[in-house]
DNA sequence: ATGACTAAACCTTTTAGA
């Protein structure tokens, strides 16, 4: 089973590529950021036509995010609940599992949460109190919901680094978004959740990352960030059997600024 | 140089992203 997350910008302009990197890449689940459309617009009949199921969650010109699947998604929920939001940031949905993929696994299935955490801006910006009064209410909610749901994947793009290793300028970027103390508090708070970085299971490339800025050639130098994760659940931590980031798709012609995600479990999806 | 590039909308200029 192969699970990945994207943020797009602009699933309208992008749509294309992300039936071409499903047609080679053809995942079980993938999480999508960054639609920046509304439900009425998201492209339900071309994903249907690639053999995927599709739910959304979107808003006008920001945010968006959606789940696109092999088989429908169970009990699909939108953004936090508990957490008041106009936002559109969060969906979640369960995947069922072949019968005794899981050993003891109540309910079976995949809890999978896909996510677009906020951006923050400045330090000290009112954007940034809202992105740490999320990431407070995400905390909250993720909480109950892992132990309603002990198979869970929260993926997608968390605009948080770990730490120096995912910054191609520690320096530059001290303190600044995406690095500060404070975002990181919290990024290890869901892990101290019983959550594992699944990137870092595994070995990697030094200078991985998921996102390059547009401006300044920031791709072909590499000056990027990896702040786009896949966090696993314990009780999948056992299965988990790589984790990689795609870096092809930002080779295209107008591609996104992130690049896609893909985590690789030893497990049948039903 | 509060810049560079991309996208959307209040669309020839501003806002936001990261």
């Amino acid at each position: 089973m192969k699970l990945a997350t994207w943020n797009v910008n602009s699933l309208t302009v992008r749509l294309p590529q992300v039936l071409d990197w499903l047609a080679a890449n053809p995942v079980d689940v993938l999480a999508l950021q960054e639609l920046k459309l509304t439900d009425d617009k998201f492209p339900h009949a071309a994903f249907a036509a690639a053999g995927y199921q599709s739910v959304c969650f979107g808003q006008k010109t920001y945010n968006g995010v959606a789940l696109l699947s092999r088989t429908a998604g169970q009990d699909v929920v939108r953004n936090i609940p508990g957490f008041s939001d106009d936002m559109a940031r969060v969906i979640s949905a369960t995947f069922p599992l072949a019968s005794g993929a899981i050993q003891g696994d109540t309910p079976p299935g995949i809890r999978v949460v896909g996510a677009y955490f906020p951006n923050g801006q400045e330090p000290g910006s009112d954007k940034f109190e809202y992105k740490l009064a999320w990431l407070q209410g995400l905390r909250a909610w993720l909480r109950s919901e892992l132990q309603a749901y002990p198979n869970l994947v929260l993926m997608g793009d968390y605009n948080i680094t770990f730490d120096d290793a995912d910054v191609w300028d520690p320096e530059g970027m001290r303190d600044q978004i995406h690095c500060t103390d404070e975002e990181r508090y919290e990024l290890n708070a869901l892990i101290a959740l019983g959550l594992a970085d699944a990137h870092r299971l595994f070995p990697q490339a030094p200078k991985s990352y998921s996102w390059w800025d547009y401006r300044d050639f920031g791709f072909k130098r590499n000056h990027g960030m990896r702040i786009d994760h896949i966090l696993i659940s314990h009780a999948l931590q056992p299965l988990a059997t790589g984790c990689w980031i795609d870096k092809i798709p930002r080779k295209n012609e107008r591609p996104s600024d992130h690049a896609p995600v893909v985590l690789e479990l030893a497990l049948n999806h039903s």
